[in-house]
DNA sequence: GCCGATTTGTCCGTATGTATC
DNA sequence: CGATACATACGGACAAATCGG
């Protein structure tokens, strides 16, 4: 990303991550901003907006901005933001080993086109895979990528990360995901695959990826043994 | 609000809800909508802006801005963006009752504050709720208020809405709500107030709320009986 | 393969409104 | 009331991606 806005807002977010601007200080004005930035006003308000939807800082009308950032503690697997797991592995190194237990062509029928969001006849390609974590197997994911977006998926690319293998080898743009979280009962197959003892609920993420164009060339059902799963998110109610 | 770019946001959102602009398809270009609505193009592309990031659109630089809606089923309880018990059910009307079992003031200890975020020493007021829905109690709610910023609450404001209490008698804005969801568990308390049977897992939505002026002004931890919980959410990976 | 028209993406400078102090 | 600071909007310029001829 080579923004302007996006730059400074990379700045400014380090800097209140490293508690340059600690918890309920103020941001310096916009003013003095797009002075230390020489920028213009408008790109300091969109890097300011970023950082608000972001849920790092609260700009009041008339007074300042105000830092809202508080430092997470990060014992458990958070998800939040799109990132693919061998990402978050490489962020917060947690020893983590991907399985793949599935991986073969398939149509879209009827029935998978309505829950998917696919188009009935679509090729499509069916990747199952454990993860796990210090040897313990704690989430099952089951991806359907969309086979003329993202062809050629192999064993060791679904071993390593498909996300990687899109977006560096297929020029794929991974842009939008729709995700929602319920919990369900254990299946079988769960109880199979994962370690669970006696747990019999998972914390079940089902999302659909979009890429650049739009067009939707993923849709993937997550499901995380809950002592590991922690989902971080950040909601805006007043538009500013 | 009375933003313009906030209306068109709202007007082009409406047809797109309405099916004026169907799923793939692309909406009038960014110098039409500018010449439909006489605003300036800075102004239209606010609203796109916000339109993508509520995962409406997936502008495609070069050649238009797609549609990537599709209607969602609503048969669940669906948490995301800010939203008050009260504020949901008037807008899917689930027979909703609360009960509120606890109401009273209390101090901040070392370990409430460490644990939500207010500051020692600090008055807060302590709300419990049990919250119905076609009588079988399903969610447990419970929250802790800066009493500074919300004070005087009954129990009568508490068995309708805090919020709307909040928002209209105290001229108190909601702006910034910050959301973990976890599953945790059933104790003996979610046992005793809820209606679980032989379900012994909750999902469980832990959240700070700032108001305008950046000010934590709650603390609250939400407990859900699984089969009615979703949670739903879009993100965006590439800044556009 | 190149060129030009169309369309989105970024940035600037400026003006005006409104809330806070 | 005036100074400061955030909020919205306009108009213009140029860059970059797409598509058709």
């Amino acid at each position: 990303m080579k923004a302007r806005y996006d730059a400074i807002y990379r700045e400014i977010r380090d800097s209140i991550e490293q508690g340059v601007y600690p918890y309920q200080s103020f941001l310096p004005s916009e003013a003095e901003l797009t002075a230390a930035f020489s920028c213009s006003h408008n790109t300091i308000r969109r890097a300011l907006g970023v950082l608000r939807e972001q849920g790092y800082v609260q700009p009041v009308h008339g007074k300042g901005v105000r830092v809202i950032y508080q430092e997470p503690e990060r014992t458990t697997f958070t998800v939040g933001g799109i990132e693919s797991f061998h990402e978050a592995d490489e962020r917060i190194h947690l020893h983590a080993q991907t399985e793949v237990v599935t991986l073969e062509q398939v149509i879209a029928t009827e029935k998978t086109a309505f829950r998917t969001g696919f188009e009935v006849g679509c090729e499509l390609t069916l990747v199952k895979r454990v993860r796990r974590i210090n040897g313990e197997a704690l989430i099952l994911d089951r991806n359907l990528f969309r086979t003329s977006s993202v062809p050629g998926i192999t064993r060791e690319v679904a071993r390593t990360s498909i996300y990687a293998y899109a977006e560096k080898n297929l020029g794929v743009t991974i842009a939008t995901s729709k995700r929602a979280i319920t919990v369900e009962r254990a299946t079988g197959e769960d109880r199979t695959l994962l370690d669970l003892g006696d747990i019999d609920y998972l914390a079940v993420v089902t999302s659909q990826t979009f890429d650049s164009q739009g067009i939707l060339i993923e849709c993937t059902q997550s499901r995380h043994r809950p002592d590991h799963f922690c989902f971080r998110d950040t909601a805006v109610r007043q538009r500013l």
